[in-house]
RNA sequence: GCACUCAUGGCUCAGCUGGAUAGAGCAUCGGUUUGCGGUACCGAAGGUCUCAGGUUCGAAUCCUGAUGGGUGUACCA
């Protein structure tokens, strides 16, 4: 249901039969339930335009105002303020439809993009830790949720598989043989080790060195101890998308060693574009009004991130033919995508219709507001952090006695998890965001487990009404009224969130939505003896939707309800 | 130095292309129950939206400047 859409045609309309020769700007939700359930504030900004008192412009709309069919009243407010309220039959008409439809009459895009979504991206050579969480499971929303919105979406996990650390690492899992699977396990570990033989035994440093030019001149050997390792390392990031629910698989791979032929052809062709120039020995591209260029090689011939970054633009672009392409790195990078993404539509290596954009996100911090740490000054290991996380949910169910100890652990696993992507999803991405288990593990406020509590609390109205719900929607009160409305927000929700690639917005209506559920349900009893059978149909018709809406919207987030908590 | 970014009650955060008396949660104080899941709900108190100008009928939101934090700043990714 576009709501905002639907009343918004009917303002053009009125503008029409006025004769106003103008676009009316959108209606918003109202600032408060006194004010209507949206308003126009149009009128104000025509006064000069038309010469005319604002008022005088509100009641010659208002007049056209066709208040037969989604809106029933409006009035003008304060210096020409139209306010808007929805007819309340419509709304449980549009309720029901809702009901009735698997995708809660939520509709597909009619113009599609191919969407590419770069997230996740992370290094081989070490393990997953903190820092990629959020462009894991916000890359991961904004892909599910653009393929729920119909587009056709790419996913790309642009791994770090390539670089002067794999000869290292290479020639330490030589040295120690065939079950190099098992001392992987630890991949820091081996990453320590092998480091320390780096730095103390020469002779094995230079091992290093020839196996780095080994690699990258073909020596199948080599290749075939490089992808044993790039293959296991996969392996450990496939446990954390297991845990963390991200939908993110082998097809998806497209590792910066995919791009290695085409970086001199990249570099080739901005030299024959005429935009390439030599600094300091290095191959660059200088931007106007940018000092510092985009070097896309090296002095000693060796290629960058930046002319990776490139060659997978141009593939992204050319090859896959994505309209969107989506970068969800983190904010410091931002100066490194706006020269990147500059340099790439400047040389027509990505055409002008294509949209790119970093989607950055901020720093993790801990109480302190300092950047998460381990007591000892270290990283943070993600698949740590995410076992932390179903422990400390399994402390806060522990009381629960009767549940197995399997029910609790799995149960402990959707908590845990959850909580953990709940909080991150909520914050704005762009700014920091402290970190805290207590906070995040709540019941009170908007945490996952208020909204997996709310969705809970539903289920069990129906274990105890199993019966068939027969009847209609009946928008009884104001609380009524604004619920059902809220349900019927959720497709605005979702396509802004889309738009803006920030899931935060979700999750904010996700918790207007319980918490507006659990005022209704507070005040207007379902299966209490005094109700009589049409309200009771028609409440339980609501409760049902907003369960759905929940779960739906909690599913976009790769986030899981249960029915018992 | 330059560039980018942020600044909202004690704390953590919203604020939807500028709109009416700036909203939540936590913490504090008080209330609701023979309770359909009280891990809930209701209420009170608490903010000159960092500061100073400007644009506008109208600014937390846009512009300029200042202050204070964060980040980036050519051969790492």
């Amino acid at each position: 249901m576009k709501l905002k859409l639907q009343i918004n045609q009917v303002i053009k309309d009125a503008f029409f039969k006025a004769g106003i020769d103008e676009e009316p700007m959108s209606v918003t939700n109202a600032t408060k339930s006194a004010f209507g359930d949206y308003q126009f504030n149009g009128a104000m900004a025509l006064s000069k335009k038309l010469s005319k008192n604002p008022r005088e412009i509100a009641s010659q709309i208002i007049e056209s105002l066709d208040l037969s069919g989604i809106l029933c009243k409006a009035e003008i407010a304060g210096p020409g303020f139209i306010n808007l309220w929805m007819n309340p039959l419509w709304i449980a008409e549009q309720c029901q439809i809702a009901l009735g439809d698997e995708r809660l009459d939520i509709g597909k895009t009619k113009t599609p993009n191919r969407v590419v979504v770069d997230y996740s991206g992370p290094n081989m050579a070490k393990q997953m830790h903190v820092g990629h969480l959020r462009s894991t499971i916000i890359g991961d929303t904004l892909a599910s949720l653009l393929t729920f919105l119909g587009d056709e979406v790419i996913r790309q996990n642009h791994i770090g598989d390539w670089g002067t650390q794999f000869g290292m690492l290479i020639a330490y899992l030589e040295e120690i043989g065939e079950d190099g699977s098992v001392s992987l396990k630890d991949l820091e570990q081996f990453y320590k080790d092998a480091k320390g033989r780096f730095d103390v035994d020469p002779s094995f440093a230079d091992k290093a060195r020839e196996y780095v030019v080994k690699i990258q001149s073909g020596d199948s050997h080599c290749l075939e101890l490089w992808q044993k390792f790039i293959d296991i390392s996969l392996g450990h990031c496939e446990e954390i998308y297991e845990k963390l629910s991200v939908n993110l698989t082998r097809e998806d791979v497209r590792a910066e060693s995919f791009y290695n032929d085409e970086l001199p052809k990249v570099v080739a062709d901005l030299a024959s574009n005429g935009t390439l120039k030599e600094s300091n020995g290095a191959q660059c591209v200088f931007l106007e009004g940018d000092e510092i260029p985009v070097i896309v090689q090296k002095g000693d011939g060796g290629y960058l991130y930046a002319t990776t970054d490139l060659a997978a633009l141009r593939y992204r672009a050319k090859t896959l033919e994505a309209k969107r392409i989506s970068y969800v790195v983190d904010a410091r990078q931002a100066g490194h995508f706006k020269q990147v993404f500059r340099v790439a539509k400047e040389s027509g290596f990505v055409g002008e219709d294509v949209h790119l954009e970093h989607v950055g996100f901020g720093t993790m911090m801990d109480k302190n507001g300092k950047p998460f740490k381990t007591r000892d000054g270290g990283t943070v290991k993600l698949i740590d952090l995410l076992d932390e996380a179903v422990v400390k949910a399994k402390e806060t169910i522990k009381n629960k006695e009767d549940y197995s100890d399997s029910e609790i652990n799995a149960l402990a696993k959707i908590i845990g998890i959850g909580a953990v992507k709940y909080a991150d999803l909520s914050i704005n991405r762009e700014s920091n965001y402290i970190f805290n288990w207590d906070k995040m593990l709540s019941f009170e406020g908007n945490t996952s487990l208020y909204m997996q509590y709310a969705y809970a609390r539903i289920q069990s109205i129906f274990r105890k009404y199993d019966d068939e719900i027969k009847g209609e929607i009946i928008i009884g009160d104001d609380l009524e009224h604004r619920l059902a409305l809220m349900l019927l927000r959720f497709e605005d929700v979702l396509t802004r969130a889309a738009r803006d690639a920030s899931p935060h917005q979700i999750t904010s209506y996700l918790y207007e939505l319980a918490t507006l559920f659990m005022r209704f349900y507070e005040q207007n009893p379902i299966l209490k003896s005094d109700v009589d059978e049409e309200t009771k149909m028609s409440r339980l018709l609501l409760a049902n939707l907003t369960a759905k809406t929940i779960k739906q919207g909690l599913a976009l987030l790769g986030i899981e309800v249960v029915d018992k908590l």
